[in-house]
RNA sequence: GCUGGCGUAGCUCAAUCGGCAGAGCAGCGGUUUUGUAAACCGCAGGUUGGAGGUUCGAUUCCUCUCGCCAGCUCCA
């Protein structure tokens, strides 16, 4: 086929190309000849670089168009929302200044200079104000100027922030969008026009230090978010909505499970009997499990000398986050702010030999943490928790088989409680660390052997490790679709070194041993409100305070009733009794707040049949039964142990 | 720690401009004996987070303080 000069090929993702004029744009290359792309498609992927849909086309290229369905996309889409916004805000409040304005997950923000923070009714007015520029469908035009001439165009308009970006960028140009009278300092792309931005809504303000750094003037961010669509808008609103219902702070005052009491203070949790029982299920199958996987179970003490914090650096690397140490006798003690020197200790009090390795302690260890009033967060974010703790002393040669046994009880145990999804991260070595390059780096390809061994998909977060060693943090994906960090698997070269760990080797001569710190839930006080979310307090039978409610429909049912629950009870069951003088209706609404899995509901007629009419939670009728049905159907809940898997 | 918002009965929330602090639920007493998400009547419940100030008078205005919430920063 004759190639005409003035034609350049386009190829596109599908595999197929065709011929296009040179100079015309990406969107018209996308459309054939004339008309425009699609309204779905927002930006374009030219040569795989990320670019707007008007970019001139200069020769032949691979176009790949970007929708709301890529994360590109939504970052384009949001972008170009957040723009809308500024422009909005410029147009209300004109003595606002710019500062920045990305793309964030599931949304967007811009922070700005202004004399005082934006009130909800000011967010009302920029929101319309938002919509009239929407519905104006402004063209995003990019343009370059120079670095010096981009810093005039800004000090000129009395944006300082903008100036203080450009000062500090390496670039001798500058890109600029503007949409009508708006114009930003942006590096983009951006949607064509403003109205490709169909549903928009602003969501709240707060206060923002410029560059995140306290010591910098405090800013006005306005959080927002937007879709293609106002269905998909509103779908959102409603997991918002969701994410609320399910707070764990306000479930678990409602079902009584924790409070958190300006008496007894910040930070520090107090287990109701109900959420006793759901923590001491889940510390018994901890406990269990780990016997089971040959580790060996200790205890520590709350403080310790000084001294001891000393040893393990803890004063010189966590002291800001360690309360203040008490004088006691003519020593200083120190409230535990982690357990590992403890675990050092009892490792430290014989004389190890290569063949007792790998030695596992593990510990539900509570320690206490200072953390800055402003960073506490229901049972999230504590000061006092309780760590499922584990440190692992083995010989080099071990971390990689340690590394995965962890990684599979991990696993396991996450599973158990009902969490499938996981993202894993390996960090590696961070720029201030001790240690020497080929220690790291073995035990850094330990960590990934482990990891591949496994199968799993994993990101590698280049120098997150600890200073003493590099780690994999698993994150838990709810049901929500919110990711949660809990477990933690960290390889240490630090602490054998501090405390001078030894084990006497095959050669008879003393080597140190390496020290793995992990845990799997986290803190048990962060997991349990994860628990509490995840389940929106309709926790699994296994873990359930009350497994089963019996319900009688008149007084005259409550022997019954009370046999009923006594047999449960001699099986194992954690079973209840309503005897009250109430109705019926009225002891399944409290038993179905209180999400009860079970409800017996108890009549002349069950009395007759010897039977319970089973109501399962939210409405379930699971029609009558005998009680060793019920315990069946109870017992059946249980977890697996891992051996048994 | 910083910025902003908020603290009223056990819980959820009212109280006009500074003018007698109120409701529903829960609790207690009684009536009702009931078939799958709220029976009815009554009673009781408060130093309005705490301290100080302004005022004839403060839940309301001011200062300080404690706590909570959102965000920044940090993190299990």
């Amino acid at each position: 086929m004759p190639r005409d000069s003035k034609q350049i090929q386009v190829t596109l993702p599908d595999g197929t190309s065709r011929m296009v004029p040179v100079g015309c744009t990406a969107a018209e290359a996308l459309s054939g000849s004339g008309g425009a792309a699609s309204r779905e498609v927002l930006a374009v992927k030219l040569n795989g670089v990320l670019t707007d849909l008007s970019t001139v086309l200069t020769g032949d290229a691979s176009l790949a168009p970007i929708t709301f369905e890529s994360p590109e996309g939504q970052d384009v889409y949001r972008h170009s929302s957040t723009h809308i916004m500024a422009q909005a805000v410029k147009e209300v409040f004109p003595t606002a200044q710019l500062a920045i304005g990305p793309a964030i997950e599931e949304g967007f923000y811009y922070d700005f200079a202004f004399e005082r923070p934006f009130t909800p009714e000011d967010l009302d007015k920029i929101e319309a104000r938002a919509h009239e520029i929407i519905k104006a469908d402004r063209p995003f035009k990019r343009m370059e100027m120079s670095r010096q001439d981009a810093i005039r165009f800004f000090r000129q308009r009395g944006e300082s922030y903008k100036v203080d970006i450009l000062e500090h960028i390496e670039d001798q140009t500058a890109s600029l969008y503007s949409q009508g009278e708006f114009v930003d300092l942006c590096r983009g792309p951006h949607v064509p026009s403003t109205g490709r931005v169909t549903a928009l809504k602003l969501l709240s303000g707060a206060g923002a230090y410029w560059r995140g750094d306290e010591r910098n003037p405090m800013l006005q961010r306005i959080y927002g978010t937007s879709f293609p669509t106002q269905a998909a808008l509103d779908a959102h609103l409603a997991k918002l909505e969701e994410i609320k219902r399910r707070d764990h702070r306000k479930l678990g005052k409602e079902l009584d499970l924790i409070t958190m009491q300006d008496e007894i203070g910040p930070g520090l949790v107090l287990w109701h009997p109900k959420g006793a029982l759901i923590r001491l299920l889940i510390e018994n199958f901890w406990r269990e499990q780990h016997l089971q996987q040959g580790y060996e179970l200790v205890y520590s003490p709350h403080i310790a000398r000084l001294d001891l914090w000393r040893t393990s650096g803890h004063l010189d690397y966590y002291r800001e986050n360690m309360f203040v140490p008490m004088k006691v006798e003519a020593s200083e003690y120190q409230l535990k702010p982690m357990n590992c020197p403890f675990h050092i200790m009892i490792y430290k009090s014989h004389l190890r030999s290569y063949r007792d390795l790998p030695i596992r302690y593990g510990e539900l260890g509570t320690v206490y943490r200072y953390e800055r009033t402003g960073v506490l967060h229901g049972l999230l974010r504590v000061r006092g928790f309780t760590q499922d703790d584990a440190h692992l002393f083995c010989r080099p040669d071990q971390i990689e088989a340690e590394v995965g046994r962890v990684l599979d009880f991990t696993f396991f145990v996450l599973r158990t409680f009902g969490f499938s999804e996981f993202e894993l991260y390996l960090s590696t070595r961070p720029e201030k660390a001790v240690g020497s390059t080929e220690r790291w780096a073995q035990a850094t390809s330990a960590l990934e052997a482990a990891l591949k061994g496994r199968g799993v998909s994993y990101r590698i977060d280049p120098g997150e490790g600890v200073f003493y060693g590099p780690k994999v943090d698993i994150k838990i994906k709810d049901v929500l679709g919110r990711a949660w960090q809990c477990s933690t698997v960290q390889v240490d070269f630090n602490n054998p070194e501090r405390f001078e760990l030894a084990y006497i080797g095959e050669d008879g001569k003393p080597h140190q041993p390496i020290m793995i710190h992990r845990a799997l839930m986290g803190s048990i006080e962060r997991f349990f409100g994860i628990l509490l979310e995840h389940y929106a307090g309709a926790f699994p039978t296994w873990l359930a305070p009350v497994q089963a409610k019996a319900l009688c429909i008149t007084e005259k049912q409550r022997n019954y009733a009370e046999t009923v629950v006594g047999q449960l009870k001699a099986a194992g069951c954690r079973a209840e009794a309503d005897l009250r003088n109430e109705k019926i209706g009225f002891k399944i609404r409290e038993a179905e707040k209180a999400k009860i899995p079970y409800m017996l509901v108890i009549g002349d007629r069950e009395v007759e049949q010897g039977t319970v009419a089973v109501r399962g939670r939210s409405g379930a009728n699971l029609g009558s039964m005998a009680v060793p049905a019920v315990i069946d159907l109870i017992r059946a809940d249980l977890p697996q142990t891992m051996s048994a898997r």
